[in-house]
DNA sequence: CGTTTGGTTGAAATGTGTCAAACTTTGTGG
DNA sequence: CCACAAAGTTTGACACATTTCAACCAAACG
């Protein structure tokens, strides 16, 4: 396999389809526009009537909404060989944002030639389909998140599928990882003040169950810190299909 | 068109595209179990693997999840013609359960005939795909109702969704439609206690923006509870694909 | 090296939750 | 069709999680 761009996404379908050399190969012939962004730059923003998707190649990036009074709400992060914006094929309006967290490198790909792949690879359509249901399944967990777990069990939440996402693009070693998102972004994300964030992140850490030092977060006790959070991977979906015939 | 089960869903559809003769004739020869279902029940529940969707044919459900500690959190409504469990055409283990608001009346659908319908005919899939992407687009604002709007805000907020849900297929008359929810329901839909919702309710009645009795809901101002609940339905995409080639 | 951005702290204010009881409506069986 | 039970709504008092405000500190950055 030639190493372009556009391997990363196709790694990330393989988790989930098993791909024939035509669909890796038509998947490979995908136009793509490949750009670096800065960090906090809007890629997408409310309103736009995109022509085409990208994918995030390099980075991290979050869709969010502000509402009239001018506060922000975070509704997902994305990770490399995410495709973000997916939804645009079909809906034309976007109802939502989308911000790089940290600078970033992603892939334009215009929405003809991905149609097109659509119908002539049903299979890849599907991948894509299923994708969008992941998205969908994860709003649901942040709604539940958001709606019904206090601020502590909140936090611990949304750090334990932080790191299960990490952990499924190989971005975790040693119960370590990157995150990337400030105190303000992480109050965004789970609805609280950021003065609270502050102050939940050090009894999380207090308690022993995480250590937290600039960017880098560990995970000390990832059993403690799923319970906490109320954690239970099923959501995400991972790997499920490999069962399937 | 003979007066079938599977009207209210192609009349769904129609909505957003524009059927063939041949496409109608599809969707008409989908071989469909009709059941009654009573107020309260679960027609599938977190865990299960289903074979086969539900159309909702008369009445209201909700989806929703529990937490550890006992709570709910309602996701979101389902009005006649949705099909709630799409998703599990293509996400085996569903990571919600759905709950009967009301007596309804559904109709059940393999998943087999489904498939074979979205290989022969893709505008339908095309349809069916789209649908999914709004459900995920109302998630996204829930999110940030819940996240981001006071409990006043927000209970105005998700009655605007409602009456708007509602009046799309005909079931708003005179600014006056059910709201069959109790405040139970509707706490565990905005993520505040019962006891608050009656007294956010109240105030809303006490500043004329509606009136409650019974089932019956009744908007009297409907820009001013438009503004409360900060609302702009960009988001549930209504008619767009009007415009569309 | 000064400036900006992000993190930390404390005190006071407040929105919402909890608890417990009363009231009202709806549904049901005698 | 009444009587009773069950379910849903309303009310008040109090507790408390979280917000707000304001200041300070630390790290990153040009």
């Amino acid at each position: 396999m030639p190493a372009t761009e556009q391997n990363l996404i196709i790694r990330k379908l393989e988790s989930i389809f098993r791909l024939s050399d035509e669909e890796r190969a038509a998947l490979q012939a995908l136009p793509m526009q490949v750009q670096a962004i800065r960090a906090d730059q809007d890629i997408v923003r409310e309103g736009d009537r995109p022509t085409r998707c990208f994918a995030l190649l390099e980075g991290f990036t979050a869709t969010y909404k502000m509402t009239g009074d001018g506060k922000r709400q975070i509704h997902s992060w994305h990770v490399p060989g995410d495709i973000p914006d997916l939804q645009s094929l079909h809906l034309r309006v976007l109802d939502f944002s989308i911000s790089t967290l940290t600078p970033c490198r992603v892939g334009f790909i215009q929405h003809e030639p991905l149609r097109e792949l659509c119908r002539k690879q049903p299979r890849i359509m599907e991948a894509f389909w299923r994708q969008t249901l992941v998205d969908a399944a994860i709003f649901r967990e942040w709604i539940t998140n958001v709606g019904r777990r206090d601020a502590y069990n909140r936090m611990a939440h949304i750090l334990c599928e932080w790191v299960l996402r990490l952990r499924a693009v190989g971005l975790v070693e040693d119960h370590t990882c990157d995150l990337p998102m400030t105190q303000t972004e992480l109050a965004d994300a789970t609805g609280i003040s950021t003065v609270h964030v502050n102050r939940v992140l050090q009894e999380l850490r207090g308690n022993g169950l995480i250590v937290l030092r600039g960017n880098r977060l560990k995970v000390l006790d990832w059993d403690q810190l799923r319970q906490v959070g109320d954690f239970d991977p099923t959501y995400l979906h991972f790997g499920e299909d490999r069962e399937v015939a």
